[in-house]
DNA sequence: CGTTGCCCATGACAAGTGTCATGGGCAATT
DNA sequence: AATTGCCCATGACACTTGTCATGGGCAACG
């Protein structure tokens, strides 16, 4: 079925080693596959892709330093003939669009069963594209961001309960300013609160 | 090095289904320890452990009907033979407490390195406690739970944004009463908004 | 060039929020 | 029997927050 070539050279980024070894166990029972290099932050990712001549990265969304969106860019930017295969916790379907923004040719929640990663792998090695198919459809639905920088800026700092003076004082804006940004992503939320609204917001990715 | 037994027969428990097979493709490597069942959640464990007579169960605390610490419980009282090892991906205090108080022999967070995984398994099964040292300094520091559990549902409810009219509807109270419990709340967690103080609950693991 | 959209700002008003003093009911502890 | 701690409640006060009307500066698009 398959032709008889070397194994395609992955390149595990997570941040969580628990599960990065889980992972590169699993894939590694593939005789087609193996995992060259592993990472635990963003950060690292395209100095270890280059020097284990990577073909295909796996990497997690949500990682401390670098996230894996930003660690995607730069890969792709360096070393163009290496895939990207997002793999990420939640179903946000902001983040959909922000993966293959970043150059990503694959995006999958971790609650797809096991066994598709693997064949997941190979089809992104071959140049093809994998998209969970119910997010795929979500995202569609959804629309994009409607929410414009500053609107998000503000949300993103209400959401740890930093008082709008706070705000204000961080982003050199006046009270007033701030208060008029966040009434206007309350609005473009549906929400009721900007707690409300950083939650929203911070469900459809768009935060 | 080990006497010829039968394989050591665990449960793993996580709602993630990729995590959960690399979980299972990891710990299949070692000889002496044999993955006999899998569950999403933590209301099916009870069941599939009695009928796969496991003896060590591998819960993670995060699932969507039924946590760890419900179906860690349930199962010691079920079965008190069978041991759990409980996993999670956030370090907080206040969750080794409650697995303990559940009636767990083991605490991992996720960052802990693959390799230690199937140890810590041995050692529980072989009657053991295992405990990530760094959490359980952080533990032995923070001491307990200082909120009432009014104090918990009305922080919790905060959590989500709704106003203090509304969850004083929701816990048939008056809204005075409310305020009271958010302003104590907000007092012992040392924070200056109901948000803050549900992210320092959180982050505590008191919520 | 005019329009549109986003940014910034001000001021004012209604509603929501955090704090405090005060007090009654109840269960567990001393 | 008295104390302590948590629950519940009320009312009042200062402060924060959400909304609205209004207006200027600036860049992009037609």
């Amino acid at each position: 079925m398959e032709l008889k070539e070397d194994p395609i050279r992955v390149l595990l980024a997570d941040d969580q080693a628990l599960v990065r070894g889980a992972l590169a166990a699993l894939l590694n029972l593939e005789p087609d596959i193996c995992v060259v290099a592993q990472a635990g932050d963003g950060s690292e990712v395209a100095a270890l892709a280059a020097e284990h001549r990577v073909q295909v990265a796996l990497l997690d969304i949500q990682m401390p330093i670098m996230d894996g969106l930003e660690a995607a860019a730069i890969l792709r930017q360096r070393m163009p003939e290496c895939k990207v295969l997002m793999v990420t916790t939640f179903d946000r379907p902001g983040y959909l669009r922000a993966a293959f923004d970043a150059g990503a040719s694959g995006f999958l929640v971790k609650d797809t069963p096991s066994a598709a990663l693997a064949d997941a792998v190979r089809q992104v090695h071959a140049g093809g594209r994998v998209v969970d198919p119910s997010l795929a459809a979500q995202s569609l639905m959804g629309g994009s961001n409607p929410l414009t920088e500053r609107e998000r800026e503000v949300l993103s700092q209400a959401q740890s309960g930093a008082p709008v003076a706070q705000i204000a004082a961080a982003m050199h804006l006046s009270v007033g300013t701030v208060r008029n940004h966040l009434s206007n992503a309350i609005g473009k939320t549906g929400a009721a609160n900007r707690i409300e609204a950083a939650h929203a917001a911070h469900e459809q990715g768009w935060i």
